[in-house]
DNA sequence: GTTGAGCGTT
């Protein structure tokens, strides 16, 4: 389990020509160690191919990087985790099926309304009207607490519950859209993590507990001396964040690129891989089922540039159980704050329900 | 001396 959260070597496309191997460094040091930065070159001519690899000490540096596209040298770089390694990280839902919606409920609705459960990264409404939509939290623990509950919006009870990942879609080889940083993880290799029954250990046992108090403490950041991430969570969890190069800190941050930092949505199939098992072992509803296919379902669409929720800062995540608190130091960015109805057309009803009668999605 | 989706000579 403590391996799922080792770092990886990550593949940087979109290299200018002319970026040299110490540019390269020199850029991703400005987000923790770099252990290893190399172009790819034609070994004849020294030609750059325009890629390269680099290595991040911290996991923390390689979510924070994977979230976000990066100016270097003046081209616009993906950072993206090599098709070869893809396959060792693993994911955990956080998307969560919103049942009994009316259509007056809008995205923005359903966005202010979970975001004071923790950061909603993504709405979907499927269009037309189909009485349901999808809320995507940056933390997926936040979107396993509210499975099962019932929720009132704008007057109307709204039911939680698991979005079962479509089975058998596509996802298979070829990557789909991460274009805006979600996800890539799709390695068939990969099998389910354990089983429904597994360990089951790490989350708490007690569930989310609404909305942060006032004084609940908050791991975020506002200034706190450690920044804006989460690492005491994470140690929590088991994992050793070696050395915590912790460049990032509350407001401010160090690199130039500073825009985005705190209002991107951070990858949460990396950012979740610890809580795998554990969460499933939540999922109820699953329990009974197949094996679900990790490996899909839980991309966040096109685009997962989803503006920041309310530019806010996040709302600690209810120092509890809290996994991802790092994200938001208010002032939202300038992410794209539009989402929904960019999405591949769907099935028609009746033919996107699994056996359990859940709407699968894609 | 060009190029722009991709996937790593060692």
């Amino acid at each position: 389990m403590e391996t799922k959260l080792r770092c990886t070597d990550l593949i940087v496309l979109g290299l200018p020509w002319k970026t040299t191997e110490q540019a390269l460094r020199d850029y991703f040091e400005t987000f923790g160690e770099v252990l290893m930065a190399q172009v790819k070159k034609d070994p004849k001519t020294g030609q750059s191919k325009g890629f390269g690899f680099i290595r991040f000490a911290s996991y923390e540096s390689q979510m924070r990087v994977l979230a976000q596209r990066h100016m270097i040298d003046g081209r616009w770089c993906d950072v993206k985790v090599p098709n070869s390694k893809e396959g060792l990280i693993q994911q955990v839902p956080c998307k969560v099926f919103i049942g009994r919606c009316t259509e007056d409920l809008t995205a923005d609705d359903l966005r202010e309304y979970f975001g004071k459960f923790g950061e909603v990264t993504d709405v979907f409404i499927p269009k037309p009207f189909r009485a349901f939509s999808f809320v995507t939290f940056l933390d997926p623990e936040v979107a396993q607490s509210l499975c099962g509950e019932d929720h009132i919006i704008k007057g109307v009870s709204v039911h939680v519950s698991n979005a079962a990942p479509k089975s058998e879609t596509r996802a298979s080889k070829h990557g789909y859209d991460h274009r805006g940083g979600d996800m890539r993880l799709h390695g068939s290799n990969r099998g389910p993590p354990g089983g429904p029954d597994g360990p089951g250990g790490m989350y708490p046992p007690q569930r989310y507990t609404g909305p942060p108090g006032p004084n609940q403490s908050n791991w975020g950041n506002q200034g706190g001396p450690r920044g804006n991430l989460d690492m005491p969570n994470l140690q929590a969890l088991g994992i050793t964040g070696q050395g915590g190069q912790n460049n990032n800190q509350g407001g401010c941050n160090p690199l130039g690129l500073g825009l985005n930092l705190g209002a991107l949505p951070m990858n949460p199939a990396l950012v979740a891989a610890a809580l795998n098992q554990a969460s499933w072992g939540l999922i109820g509803n699953l329990q009974n089922q197949p094996e679900p296919n990790f490996n899909q379902g839980f991309n966040n669409g096109p685009n997962n540039n989803s503006g920041n929720n309310q530019g806010g800062g996040n709302q600690g995540g209810g120092g509890g159980p809290g996994f991802l608190n790092w994200m938001s130091q208010g002032g939202g960015g300038p992410g794209g704050g539009q989402e929904s109805g960019q999405w591949p057309a769907r099935p028609p009803p009746g033919q996107n329900q699994d056996s359990k009668g859940f709407l699968k999605y894609d």
